[in-house]
DNA sequence: GTCTATAGAGGGATAGAC
DNA sequence: GTCTATCCCTCTATAGAC
């Protein structure tokens, strides 16, 4: 790995956060990066190349930093409290912004997307594992998948991330509401086998809706 | 309104749906709407300026699409399955892929972060009204406010139509589970003082994450 | 591996004919 | 209001010196 390598990895990550997908061209990342714009095609041969590598290997890193904590969390409460910090920290740290830049190139063009779909993976499979722990003997776990909600929350934080910058009062109230829906959902695992017969019957009734979850 | 005028919005529209942020210039978004590129700077001054209407205009004309049907709602089940068919419908249309790319771009692009916003709250409003008279007697308003759901369930559309370009499948299965936390809520909604018991308790012992909802 | 220089395409925006 | 033509800038990417 060469030093210039790296910097204009970094280079990339900054320029997405600051300057958005629409202004991260090889000029402005090779300026952020203090490197010659030349560099990214002898390194990476294009610069969207460039992208999908800064957006895959930065992502790879912040996730591993939280992987323990994943693993610590035993309760609702404590996954709902590693989400506020895990918004706050990569708030400044900028993943969640790059991966919302890079997610909205990639609605058009196929690199970003695999790279996007692969970078947004790797939080979703620590989510989902936590989550997964959390369900099990829980009677919401009639109610709402693992693997669903994993990528619901995942996709709300993006969402949140974009509303954040243009609007952070707005994003702080959505944030706090969302939070207190955790509280919910915990009160209700709490109730146990009372939260369990109404859901059932609700279930039951219901029509449409929950037709796949009636199957399984 | 000049026929060319509005010829351009709508090119305006298709382009940002079909080509990102990042791909709406003026050359293009003429060719979309087959006129004239200077035309774009007579009509509006500039590409940005064109975009800002074109994101206006066109959440207006479909919010207003959908405005009665949010007044008849009055179960969180019929704003679940308003939601639904508002997500099919809006992905053929694309307004809220146009509000996805518009948000992307408004990182960093004062112009457009206030479009951005216009148009989000435009769509918050009928979510937060629906949301309000839903909460009115019901014990969710303990632990959640109209305004923050609203701003969250808007975000989260966001992150989704984002997702779903690059994972389908994932993102259906994550609008499966929101769809369920929904009818989640609405069990805590039918069983009323029991619910109410539980997560005032609840509350009373939840220490920061919930310090603003308690003085409520 | 790193640099300069440059080709060639596409970008925003304007002048001026009609 | 609409068109053509054009200016000047930025873009990606490469060639070739070091």
């Amino acid at each position: 790995m060469s030093d210039t390598r790296s910097k204009l990895i970094d280079g990339a990550i900054t320029t997405l956060r600051d300057k958005g997908i629409a202004g991260s061209s090889a000029r402005t990342i090779a300026a952020a990066a203090d490197a010659n714009q030349a560099l990214i095609f002898y390194h990476f041969g294009s610069v969207d190349e460039l992208i999908v590598t800064a957006c895959r290997e930065s992502t790879a890193a912040r996730v591993a930093l939280y992987r323990a904590q994943f693993n610590e969390v035993t309760s609702f409460r404590q996954l709902l409290e590693l989400g506020r910090e895990l918004h706050t920290r990569e708030r400044g740290a900028g993943n969640v912004a790059v991966l919302a830049q890079v997610l909205a190139g990639a609605q058009q063009d196929r690199n970003l997307a695999a790279a996007a779909q692969h970078a947004l993976s790797l939080w979703i499979v620590e989510i989902e594992a936590t989550l997964a722990r959390l369900l099990k003997g829980s009677p919401i776990a009639a109610v709402a998948s693992a693997e669903g909600l994993a990528r619901g929350i995942a996709a709300s934080f993006i969402g949140i991330e974009l509303f954040e910058g243009v609007d952070p009062k707005g994003a702080e109230s959505a944030i706090a509401s969302l939070e207190m829906l955790g509280v919910l959902v915990e009160v209700v695992d709490d109730l146990g086998p009372v939260a369990r017969r109404a859901l059932r019957a609700r279930l039951r009734r219901t029509g449409r809706a929950s037709a796949k979850t009636l199957t399984s």
